[in-house]
DNA sequence: TTGTAAGCGTTATCAT
DNA sequence: ATGATAACGCTTACAA
């Protein structure tokens, strides 16, 4: 015959209740729904609360209601700067609200991100944010039988799940580009790490703009499988230059990589832009303080966090954005490092 | 009176219990501790749980034992690379456990550390892991009263509140300057941003150092509670030659103001380390492929990460460190940048 | 090793 | 606008 327990010293809604004379359910209201009391009772719970210190009790009122109040959010790195920012905005926006976020880590791998996408669903939450579009099969269909909001960062696709907010990868590619063909280089190189799905949308990007200007040639893409950093940036333009020494700009596929040309042009007393033009992508904050400063394609990775986030949020609370599809866009910088003098 | 709920389609424990033939408390059990099942109930319950595809309902489980299986972790950016690291050790450390991870933003903020901390709190924590050493005493208040285990991260100290997992930054910082000394320089700077505690703390290694060589003189500091950036590195490296020509060289309380040196070098003809010395400190990847190659202290972040939320795992498991004071120390990484040629 | 009964703190549902 | 009652799904406490 089961026991009583000694119960735990945390002040209950029915304690709160009693000490402002309404029943449990009436303070309940009052946290959730303060305008559908009564003047009198909502000071007097409100006044009780404090007084007592009362702490609402987040499991108790998950099993009650059959949701939490938990966002999940899925990235593919905690590596990538990208994402510190992305995330950033996205802290910042829930920090107001009464939700909180659940964050995991995919590390690039859609098998690994269906994997955490059922362990959060499993929790009801209130609502996620996943990166990218190209999830599993299983995933989507796992995400389309969800009735949370979801909003997909970093990319816009015809085809979001729910919600989707980000910018063409291909299109800033093509963009970087163009730039440089404006400046009047021919041999334009593109480098690649890691090969995720929004970089190989970008190599679509230069390919594309590469072969409408007739001037696409395979040996000037080097990519690699590897993460990336500045010392691989270095070592990709080497293979570059080994491959097509007539290489006239470089194109990167993030600012990493860029950096590691700077100094590889250094090494080499290549002189920027005379000999050889370098652009980056992201536009991250050293890019404007290098010698020579950097061109870049600048994305609004901040505002795409905070606004994924308000999507969510806007949904949950039933005013769901009328755009499902929103595009952030991008801007080509222009520096030094990629402009001729006249 | 209240009438039937419409339940919810989820998969019971209850249910998994009656397929399987034994009591929910014996499928409970399964769950937590298999050990103690006849092998017969065992292999009854984990066949049944299977078929019917059972999840736990974390937030009835929490409810009913009245704890959660949650680690609170606060740190004070995301910005800043140093801390995306660390999660990722914290992150990697958890994925095999039970456990998951509620993060949450300091923005070097002690009083939104303490509302964070009651935050946390409230709901029960398993572990918590905090950075750095100076909490407001009410913080440290709190944290005394809790009975979760609590890992200080990011440096050492004498008294921690329950463990703590780091290195000394004055030592490194003081081993930073030996190694110019060493080297000859006598004028070195210190540049410095944010201003943290614990780039205070590298402040003072610095001092100490300078004074126990006799040439501490405070034209040659130069620090700005702004937040840290390549720019930022620049223009104090600026300010302090203007404050103090002669100077031979710098050490920078981190590796982003240390690129900015270089590029301001660069701008200025500044000839390294020939004119002047370079040192950083974290050693980010960059460091190693700059032109030329950027000495730095060496810390080990990604293993501090891992190591503080393995302490946390074990303590909660009862099989609590032997030591709760881990110094992971730090090593002064001799590059181009500060060694003069023979 | 297994089971019984009670209870964790809240909210859904229906009634007034 | 407010309340009575019964869940929500699990675990603790004890007994066998």
């Amino acid at each position: 015959m089961g026991r009583k327990r000694t119960r735990p010293d945390n002040i209950r809604l029915t304690e709160v209740a009693e000490l402002a004379g309404v029943s449990p359910i009436t303070a309940s209201r009052f946290f959730r729904n303060p305008e559908a009391l009564s003047i009198g009772k909502r000071v007097r719970v409100e006044s009780a609360a404090k007084e007592l210190g009362y702490v609402p009790n987040l499991a108790a009122r998950a099993l009650a209601s059959q949701r939490t109040e938990v966002i999940g959010v899925l990235i593919p790195s905690f590596t990538n700067n990208v994402f510190s920012d992305l995330l950033r905005g996205i802290y910042d926006a829930f920090e107001s609200s009464r939700y909180s976020i659940q964050l995991a880590n995919t590390r690039y791998s859609i098998l690994e991100e269906e994997k955490l996408l059922r362990l959060f669903l499993a929790q009801k939450p209130a609502g996620l944010i996943v990166t990218g579009i190209d999830q599993t099969p299983e995933s989507r269909i796992i995400m389309q039988s969800v009735d949370c909001p979801i909003v997909q960062i970093m990319e816009i696709g015809p085809d979001p799940v729910d919600m989707i907010i980000g910018f063409s990868h291909a299109d800033a590619a093509q963009a970087a580009i163009t730039h440089l063909l404006a400046q009047g280089y021919r041999r334009i190189g593109f480098l690649g790490a890691r090969m995720d799905p929004r970089v190989q949308r970008r190599l679509a990007g230069y390919q594309a703009a590469m072969k409408a200007a007739s001037l696409f040639d395979s040996r000037l893409m080097v990519t690699t499988p590897l993460p990336t950093s500045v010392t691989l940036g270095g070592t990709l333009f080497a293979d570059l230059l080994a491959k097509a020494p007539d290489t006239d700009a470089v194109f990167c596929a993030n600012d990493d990589l860029a950096l590691g040309v700077l100094f590889e042009c250094q090494r080499r007393h290549i002189a920027i832009p005379k000999q050889m033009a370098i652009v980056g992508f992201n536009d991250l904050e050293f890019m404007a303080s290098a010698v020579p400063t950097l061109t870049s394609v600048r994305t609004n990775r901040y505002e795409m966090g905070r606004n994924a986030a308000t999507m969510v949020i806007e949904t949950i609370e039933g005013r769901r954005p009328e755009q499902p599809i929103v595009d952030l866009g991008f801007t080509v910088i222009e520096r030094q490092s990629s402009v001729r003098e006249p």
